[in-house]
RNA sequence: ACGACCGUAGCUCAGUUGGUUAGAGCACCACCUUGACAUGGUGGGGGUCGGUGGUUCGAAUCCACUCGGUCGUACCA
């Protein structure tokens, strides 16, 4: 074995090997476990928060499968529409300046797959590299065909359920990608602008009450005017209530608009006199539904102001009494160029009273970065209330967790004030509409159009032409759990494997995704008694991993953190070329290389895939955001590297040894009952920290018995033993057959964690241990478990006796600076006789991990040389000063011991002099205080003895 | 504006129902290349647990207020 570990040389080769031999498959007799993994971009690749996640996933289904579930992780990728589409058509007009239009949409598609086979093994061979024990076999995409005919029967099924609908309706529309987004597509982000202030002249010759002959109305965006057909004011307002029900005579267009009453109006904002474009403003449409307002849209699908309004009524028929006419300075100009014009038109009219600087919320999509301008179009929706209602219900009645539990609130926040969700997208990449339309727009939704036909009984020569739209990639994802399963075929993998355990995501998707996930299986997935089938028990949210000073990781900010950078290492040059090299803003690149080569001016060095799976494990507390550090995966590195070279030290003093797997005679000594003790201990609370989904706890505890007590400590302890002539032919064999046997389970119990490398050095150490498990491999063994007989308690005590007595001799050479190379002889005062048993027991132990000459107990009435002290409960450990000890260093020691005990005593008495604690504490509770107190004071009283002692040299 | 979460050592984080001297890793200081490992060993220093007030015999932990940060929702045109 190399004398550090390569993580290199073994990662590809273990991950090729279990994956030929199809031990990802579930398999067994087990019950059956089963996650979803939450499906990738399939033209993207992998980033932290991907890495974070995906490593749980696979901790949880690895600690499954070694525990005997029937473990399914079930992995896919996701078409991702708008993200997909976007980045084909960049590439499209690169390459050779066209748009998809001037391809058509067949042709078009065409390229979209070709880039999906072309960049889609990226995503795949990251997963393979974190070392996911995924089901390939069975990957699924959510474009693949049997997929696809899941998308189509809901969508059938929701619509003959009246569940989904079409309807012309004010949506989210990007102008640049001219689609319709949902909601959650929007981010709502500060900005300045102004308040414009405009006259609207009364109609008619009315007057306001205080004789003015129009009404000021106030507007962030004087473009929509063109479409207004309402002023409205407040009921109870004074000022305006003669003038409901009037008319105001609009300005550049000459439209008359009624002036309504409505609660929305604030009347202490503004003027109290709003304008109302029901057609380019949510507010404003529900106002518009609430008084029957028509409505009048004034914008192409590139927000450019119309030649001619396109009118409706407000139930969304078509107007043809209104004038649809609309000036024609604006037509064709942007919204931006129309506002300015109308601005200047009004000033020039006299009709602009004033503008102030005022701060907004600006809605923009989130991929193209555009302002939204809300759009009345045709669009398919889901009807969500009566999907939403067994959706709570699930989760107040804990059928479905979340973990940790303060993201139910948020879930809840948001299922109970739902809105219909609009599902179609003017987009070509995606699952078509399972709709059809005759020619005079009658809507025909089937599977197909021969089922469309007979489902509706249209004659054959009737001609049909499918909508032209797709479906919201988020409508297909919501399916995951059972459409990946063979849904709506009834087959054994889904009955097997649906409801799923556990759904482990990110809390930025808990509304995009799993709450409509939890809708659509509980609508479709039904028990044979026909209740509905939760997707999953457990959501187990994760935060986000963030830059080291907080920041989000993105391109833009070019702080992202590559998975496998972290894997494999990356020089500053590529590291540079990766962070700056084609960027949607080049002007960003100098700023971001700067920041890249001061936080690594090195690079990033190789820390191989177990280091980098620990270090996300060690900071997963639930549901908190992570500041990525690395110094902590430099740390697990070293981890790595501790365990390969404790292995190291096994193998060398185990192989081709006796070790006693045959069940020869051992005898073991208090180290080896000890670490077995610890192991077992161990073991209970990785179970207990994963039932309870804390896996930094698990890591924790791997990490603590790994390196603190079998390296620190056991490893230490078996050299005297193994290196002793004397010893017996048992005790070798004994602490031979702990040593390979502790190491061995020790690899299961970490296996989750760190798969490569503890598959690597079980390879070698699993037959040495006794186990005979041919070519398997340790993923495939049983996860150590405890064996329920309790804990060897004795073993522990002494240890810890063992344990202190050399560390209070480690601690008088390191403050009295006594090199390590002086053997001394150590003198035992006031021993008890366990102390006595003890010593006996152990003798070797002291004598070599303390580097002694001798130890023994002072002899009743024997004088004690001058030494320098530490006490071990009652019992003192003296190290002679002769030639060795300074008495003034051994002074200040003393009185920092002291001082530490007074600092102590005086809390402690202070404590127990209080009437109230001794009254109302538990007696328990004051009984050890007592005794502490007591133990304290006795320590006190030897040292100040002792103090004196040498004081007096 | 409302809500959620966070604020613990220089840094990144633990600290489940209130009860040893508040822990870990990294960083720091001193010593040590000893036959698994210098990606190491041994010993050590370092925190008034954001602040104030309260409940309690006892508060990092519970309550109120407050400051700072993150995120979400709603926003008035």
């Amino acid at each position: 074995m190399d004398k550090t570990f390569q993580p290199a040389d073994i990662e590809s080769k273990w991950y090729q090997t279990w994956e030929e031999k199809g031990y990802f498959s579930p398999a067994g007799d087990g019950p059956a476990y089963s996650i979803m993994i939450p499906p990738p971009n399939v033209t993207g690749s992998l980033h932290m928060g991907h890495a974070f996640q995906d490593s749980i996933m696979d901790a949880l289904t690895r600690y499954q499968r070694m525990k005997g579930a029937k473990a399914l992780w079930q992995v896919g990728t996701d078409h991702a529409g708008i993200a997909t589409q976007m980045v084909v058509e960049r590439k499209l007009a690169a390459e050779s300046g066209q748009t998809r239009h001037d391809l058509g949409r067949d042709a078009f598609l065409d390229k979209v797959w070709e880039w999906k086979e072309e960049s889609g093994g990226t995503i795949t061979r990251q997963l393979r590299r974190l070392g996911a024990s995924v089901d390939w076999q069975n990957e699924r995409f959510t474009m693949d065909e049997g997929f696809y005919k899941a998308v189509q029967e809901v969508f059938v099924r929701l619509y003959d359920d009246k569940l989904i609908y079409r309807g012309k309706r004010l949506v989210n529309w990007d102008p640049k990608l001219h689609t319709a987004i949902s909601d959650l597509e929007v981010e709502n982000k500060d900005e300045n602008g102004h308040l414009w202030h405009f006259r609207y002249p009364l109609a008619d010759g009315e007057t306001t009450a205080d004789g003015s002959r129009h009404l000021v109305v106030a507007t962030t965006r004087p473009e929509t005017m063109l479409g207004d057909t309402a002023v409205a004011v407040n009921p109870a307002d004074e000022r305006y209530q003669s003038l409901v029900g009037k008319f105001i005579e609009l300005p550049l267009v000459g439209r008359r608009i009624p002036i309504v009453a409505d609660d929305y109006v604030d009347r202490e904002f503004g003027t109290g006199c709003v304008k109302i474009t029901p057609a380019h403003d949510f507010n404003d449409y529900a106002l518009g539904q609430r008084h029957k307002l028509p409505m009048i849209n004034i914008m192409d699908q590139d927000a450019a102001i119309l030649g001619r309004a396109d009118v409706y009524n407000s139930d969304s028929s078509a107007n043809d009494e209104l004038d649809a006419g609309l000036p024609e300075a604006y037509a064709g100009l942007d919204r931006y160029a129309a506002r300015k014009a109308i601005v200047a038109d009004l000033d020039a009219a006299g009709l602009l009273e004033k503008v102030d600087d005022h701060a907004l919320k600006v809605p923009r999509g989130d991929r193209s970065g555009l302002v939204i301008e809300p759009l009345l179009t045709d669009q398919w929706f889901v009807a969500t209330a009566k999907l939403a209602e067994p959706a709570i219900a699930a989760v107040e009645d804990g059928r479905i967790q979340f973990v940790p539990k303060q993201y139910e609130n948020m879930y809840f926040s948001w299922m109970r004030d739902i809105q219909d969700w609009c599902i179609s997208r003017q987009l070509w990449w995606g699952h078509r509409v399972p709709a059809w339309y005759d020619s005079e727009g009658n809507i025909y939704v089937a599977r197909n159009e021969e089922e469309a036909r007979s489902k509706y009984g249209l004659p054959p020569e009737l001609a049909l032409q499918q909508d032209e739209d797709v479906l919201d990639t988020w409508f297909s994802s919501a399916l995951w759990t059972f459409g990946t399963l063979g849904w709506p075929e009834a087959t054994e993998r889904l009955k097997t494997f649906h409801p799923t355990d556990v759904l482990v995501t990110g809390f930025d998707i808990i509304f995009f995704w799993v709450a409509r996930m939890i809708m659509m299986t509980m609508h479709f997935m039904k028990d044979e008694d026909g209740s509905p089938q939760v997707p999953f028990k457990t959501v187990y949210v994760t935060g986000l991993i963030r830059d080291e000073q907080g920041q989000k990781m993105s391109k833009s900010k070019g702080n992202v953190l590559d998975p496998l950078d972290m894997i494999d290492g990356i020089d500053l040059d590529s590291l540079l070329q990766k962070r700056t090299g084609n960027m949607m803003q080049p002007q960003l690149a100098e700023k971001i290389g700067k920041a890249t080569r001061k936080a690594f001016p090195e690079g990033i060095g190789a820390h191989g895939t177990d280091a980098l799976r620990f270090t996300l494990y060690s900071l997963a507390s639930t549901g908190r955001d992570i500041n990525w550090d690395m110094k902590r995966l430099e740390g697990y590195r070293n981890f790595c590297n501790k365990i390969w070279n404790a292995a190291r030290y096994v193998l060398m003093n185990t192989e081709g040894e006796d070790c006693g797997t045959g069940n020869e005679p051992v005898e073991l000594s208090l180290a080896d009952r000890w670490i077995c003790a610890r192991l077992e201990q161990a073991q209970r609370r990785v179970a207990d920290a994963m039932a309870a989904y804390r896996l930094d706890h698990a890591s924790q505890e791997v990490y603590e018995f790994i390196w603190n007590e079998y390296c620190d400590w056991y490893l230490e302890l078996s050299k005297p033993v193994l290196w002793d002539d004397n010893a017996s032919a048992e005790a070798k064999r004994g602490t031979r057959r702990t040593l390979i046997q502790v190491l061995e389970a020790t690899l299961r119990l970490a296996h989750p964690f760190m798969p490569f490398i503890t598959e690597e050095i079980w390879q070698r150490v699993a037959p040495i241990a006794g186990i005979n498990a041919g070519d398997s491999s340790i993923m495939l063994q049983p996860y150590p478990c405890s064996n329920d007989q309790g804990i060897d308690e004795q073993a522990l005590s002494d240890a810890e006796w063992l344990k202190a007595v050399i560390t209070a001799i480690r601690n008088i050479r390191g403050e009295m600076n006594v090199p390590p190379s002086k053997a001394l002889n150590v003198l035992l005062r006031n021993t008890s006789d366990e102390d006595s048993q003890r010593l006996a027991a152990n003798r070797q132990f002291l004598l070599k991990l303390a580097k002694l000459d001798d130890i023994r107990a002072l002899s009743d009435g024997e004088q004690a040389p001058m030494a320098a002290t530490q006490l071990v409960g009652d019992m003192e450990v003296l190290v002679p000063m002769a030639g060795l000890i300074d008495k003034a260093a051994e002074l200040a020691r003393l009185d920092k011991e002291i001082a530490k005990l007074d600092k102590d005593i005086q809390r402690l008495s202070g404590k127990l002099g209080n009437l109230g604690f001794i009254d109302k504490a538990p007696a328990a509770v004051v009984e050890k205080e007592k005794e502490k107190l007591q133990g304290q004071q006795h320590a006190r009283l030897r040292l100040v003895e002792q103090r004196g002692e040498i004081e007096a040299l």
